[in-house]
DNA sequence: GCTCGTTTCCGAGAGGCCCTAGGATATGCC
DNA sequence: GGCATATCCTAGGGCCTCTCGGAAACGAGC
């Protein structure tokens, strides 16, 4: 019998796309092996095990979430940067909801995988840069790079869960948000709070 | 042998306490049987499967969060209510985080179960009484509500999942926040967005 | 207090998923 | 071709979900 030709990286994008298909929490060895074609024995030689997996599949989706951002970023500042980040955070979240929540989900990752992975770091240095143009300074620029992040997962994910009566359409709450958001980092508090 | 006294509350009590302490990943029926000292075949006289479990438990948290919300912001307005407001919908995310997860993951809920409960829109009802003191009028009240409730969910979850580093304390920028939030309602931005 | 219908709980068991151990075979290198 | 290594499979144990049918407790009415 000729060999399949696995590898953990194989292995974790059928993983994903099982995700992006049947949810997260979906995604077992078994319906993995039987896409693969290949009995669940033989993922364990790749991947420890399910929650090694899911950590695997949440570091791939937080690069291509990164990469997706970048691209869509690049060359903007301002406003125009805002919402091109935004917006393409959000169409990540539609387009590969298993994806996205492997990368929200409070998941144990292997340390020595996750020291390789520059997803995660690098999301968060986009948004500083992308928040160059707004003038702030530290620790106010950690605190908006929170706030941001905070309400753009927030967003999605009450959008995800259905959170969103259908008298307005979450469309047009999220131009508002945009705006609200440029508006807030224009009129950022100034000092300390209690 | 006497009977063990179940009811669906009872079961969905302890399916909660476990996901508080456990993870609700990790809320099987064997062990809420195990805890009920109970077999697990009895949990089905009561719960339709572990599906409606989850369900249940999600409902049951709505409403438990809902409840702390309104006592916390019970007689205030403008700012005060704002804090108290986002500093309850937190503390329930950090005290229950199995109750809390329960709230927002994508669950499938019984229809006649959810109609029955009062929690989710108690909930948004609370957020709106709570603005009124901002004097917003819609669609832009329904746009802020949903941006309070997006920035304060992203922001548990994100703290969660450990989505913040160390250099800066979760608390710190939990406060800016919230300053930053009265600040953008106040100067909520007029008009439509292209 | 007895009977009878109803509800609750349990024993047994099928089927699925996770994971391990050990064996068989394909592959790459010499 | 022969050998070392890595890959894949068979077999099997353990836990979980869920169903079915039986037994026992409960409540109502007399």
């Amino acid at each position: 019998m000729a060999r399949a030709g696995l590898t953990a990286e194989r292995v974790t994008v059928a993983g994903a796309d099982l995700a992006d298909e049947v949810g997260l929490d979906q995604v077992t060895m078994s319906e993995v092996a039987r896409r693969l074609g290949v009995k669940d024995a033989s993922l364990y030689t790749h991947v420890r095990n399910v929650e090694d997996l899911r950590g695997r599949i949440a570091l791939l989706a937080a690069d291509e979430k990164t990469v997706r951002i970048a691209e869509a970023t690049a060359g903007l500042a301002g406003k125009d940067a805002l919402v091109a980040y935004a917006n393409a955070w959000r169409e990540f979240a539609h387009e590969h909801p298993g994806r996205y929540m492997a990368t929200q989900v409070p998941i144990r990752i292997d340390p020595e995988l996750a020291a390789k992975a520059t997803g995660p770091r690098r999301a968060v240095e986009l948004t500083y840069s992308m928040l160059r143009a707004y003038g702030l300074a530290e620790p106010d620029l950690t605190d908006a790079v929170r706030v941001l992040r905070s309400t753009f997962h927030g967003f999605v994910a009450l959008e995800a869960a259905g959170g969103f009566a259908h008298a307005r359409t979450p469309q047009q709450t999220w131009a508002r948000t945009l705006d609200a958001l440029h508006v807030l980092l224009e009129h950022w508090p100034e000092g300390e709070s209690v």
